[in-house]
DNA sequence: GAAGATTGAATATTCAATCTTA
DNA sequence: TAAGATTGAATATTCAATCTTC
């Protein structure tokens, strides 16, 4: 019988140390971010994450569930967080006639608009805390390392 | 004066790939990581962090503040955090007699056993989603370059 | 019956205000 | 007066159940 307590897990070292730098990096950066934002009196991360992902979208409309998967939220969650950026003008809903169930995000002019003036915040905040921190190769190599890993977590649920 | 809409703010493009990357890849990680845990019965990951954190901390406990620094959440989130930990017994609460506004949160023999209970469960989904995807040097890569990034991002408030 | 989305209940998180001690 | 922590109100998120359409 070990003596050592619980069973030894031991996650090998220089991978959990990666993990545990990502989780830090995402939440101070994030932190910083909701920060600067706030700050400027403009609206959350949340609504930046979501007129980004439809200004970058064809026709700059999205389907609620692949909305929900780019940003890595519930569908319920969605939902709400779509129904926040309705009443404020930013967004609208749409059914498409080809399948009457499905509905989707449009992004409307305001939300252009509102994406443009919180984008230089954003940018400098990201600017702050990467560009003149990382080489531009370790910024790639990162790019393409954590790409796999999502792939990677995403593929064997 | 330009008419090209809002003020140009570029991001410039291997960084803000990067700063995708780790979002999409902590998003991923952190979802599969909860689902496993939940589909074993297990408690939330939220509790596996603040149950490690205290685990690996000099004398098993930590100050609330630290704690909460630790964990990158605010301070009112992880006292009601603490308080679930402590109904269900893992955690006890310990004020000091040298400063005693400060109060600690301790890690009980419960707790750990509840730990060594979760980690093969944590240790096997970080296996899955790092180990064979990233060699050992692009994990300490990634790991070093950022850990820069925190520290960019945390000074400069 | 299954897929897509929405709703309501339960849970978790933050923010501002408060309380205690230094 | 400031530091450390807790509380209550407001907000956001998830989960399960429901509704509509395929």
């Amino acid at each position: 019988m070990k003596a050592s307590g619980a069973a030894e897990t031991p996650i090998k070292e220089p991978f959990l140390g990666a993990w545990k730098a990502v989780v830090q990096a995402h939440a101070a950066v994030t932190g910083q971010l909701q920060e600067a934002l706030t700050e400027a009196g403009l609206p959350p991360l949340a609504w930046y994450e979501l007129l980004v992902t439809l200004a970058t979208a064809p026709e700059r409309r999205l389907r609620m569930g692949e909305l929900a998967e780019a940003l890595v939220i519930s569908r319920g969650g969605l939902t709400k967080l779509v129904d926040r950026l309705v009443k404020a003008g930013l967004v609208d809903r749409d059914f498409c006639a080809e399948d009457r169930r499905a509905s989707y995000a449009v992004l409307l002019p305001a939300g252009e608009e509102l994406l443009a003036e919180m984008r230089p915040t954003v940018a400098a905040e990201l600017d702050r805390s990467l560009v003149g921190v990382l080489s531009d190769r370790e910024a790639e190599s990162i790019r393409e390392g954590l790409d796999r890993v999502r792939n990677s977590a995403c593929s064997g649920g």
